[in-house]
DNA sequence: TTATAATGCAAGCAACCACTTGCAAGGTAG
DNA sequence: CTACCTTGCAAGTGGTTGCTTGCATTATAA
């Protein structure tokens, strides 16, 4: 598929927008980190719009988070800790730092549809899931959609600030968090 | 603090890195957003970063997030929706867009503490107010720091999906959200 | 050995960037 | 009227951008 080259290009320049963004990320950057000269890029590559195409086609750089990769039992706290380890080890700081410094107007025809379907997935599962619940009378509740996006907010925003933080708002780590909040989520704090 | 001129500059400029970013948004851009000449720009402010500090001075465009906002009654839906309240009043999808067209290599050494201050101030509030409900026995948990970054991320993840993707992931709107979100956080789901 | 392909190197391209300057036009205040 | 201040306009600064080109060097394979 890619050379060793081309996957130098791709992986310094993927490195380069998780730290600086798209716009902010220049040719020669990209040469300097690959250790090749700037002009192998565009041998190898049509432009730099190019770079990021061909980098989003591999998963390395695209979790690709598909319905299937989903499995319950009816458990609900298993179910939901397995919902979350599954998002967490797709949509990692490292892929939410990329999603953010593609963010720029001359990518955004390439990028949007990928971008929105990791949410849209996890949700889509999610309110599948508790509508299932909800059948075998295992959940009470009157609004299965804000339960879906309350649940996917709680893993991303997870992700989110440690993408944009580090350990600097909250030193928990990903097992830990997760099991607290799913916890919390499906048993509630009110004594 | 500002004439007219300058007004219109901060507040083209601050609209254009919503929509672009900041490397994006050229000055040439600005001036003929804020229907002026572009010299005229750099006769109101020394440099483009300039802008983004006099910007951020203006409560407008920067959401001074603080702990005295923040009241609370002892009940706890009516306090954690209260919270939410507040919260979704200053963290609107605009402010959000904002600090994310400010994520620029040469902005980061002014901006970083201002981004970081909101969910800082506002994971502080509930740490203390889950702390204080705890020792009147009104909630269980063995793991307070967990609560607060979800009942953060609950939050904060909402308002991040309306400023990336509008209704497209959900039409959910704040209040509506907020209420159910808030219950299902007390209450827990299992039944 | 010879042919081919990949890469480095140096120079350079037009376009664009943030930013500057000199001058004229216009409004306002004394 | 005069003096001043603000702004527009047009031109231009040096530097950077993405991208190109011609040529020398190296490694590989026939």
């Amino acid at each position: 598929m890619f050379d060793e080259t081309q996957m130098k290009i791709l992986n310094s320049t993927m490195m380069l927008i998780m730290e600086k963004g798209y716009t902010a990320t220049t040719t020669k950057d990209i040469a300097k980190k690959a250790g090749i000269n700037e002009c192998t890029i565009f041998r190898k590559f049509k432009g730099k719009k190019e770079i990021i195409v061909a980098a989003m086609s591999l998963p390395e750089w695209n979790p690709c988070l598909k319905e299937i990769d989903f499995e319950y039992t009816g458990e609900l706290v298993e179910d939901l800790c397995s919902f979350a380890e599954v998002y967490s080890k797709k949509v990692t700081p490292k892929m939410v730092k990329i999603s953010l410094g593609l963010r720029s107007p001359d990518l955004y025809e390439i990028t949007k549809d990928g971008i929105r379907e990791i949410p849209d997935t996890f949700k889509k599962v999610l309110v599948q899931y508790f509508t299932e619940m909800q059948k075998q009378n295992k959940i009470h509740t009157d609004d299965i959609e804000s339960l879906a996006v309350a649940f996917l907010a709680i893993n991303f925003g997870y992700v989110f600030f440690k993408a944009s933080f580090g350990d600097e708002l909250t030193e928990l780590q990903t097992k830990e968090y997760m099991e607290s909040s799913v916890r919390h989520f499906v048993n509630g704090i009110c004594k």
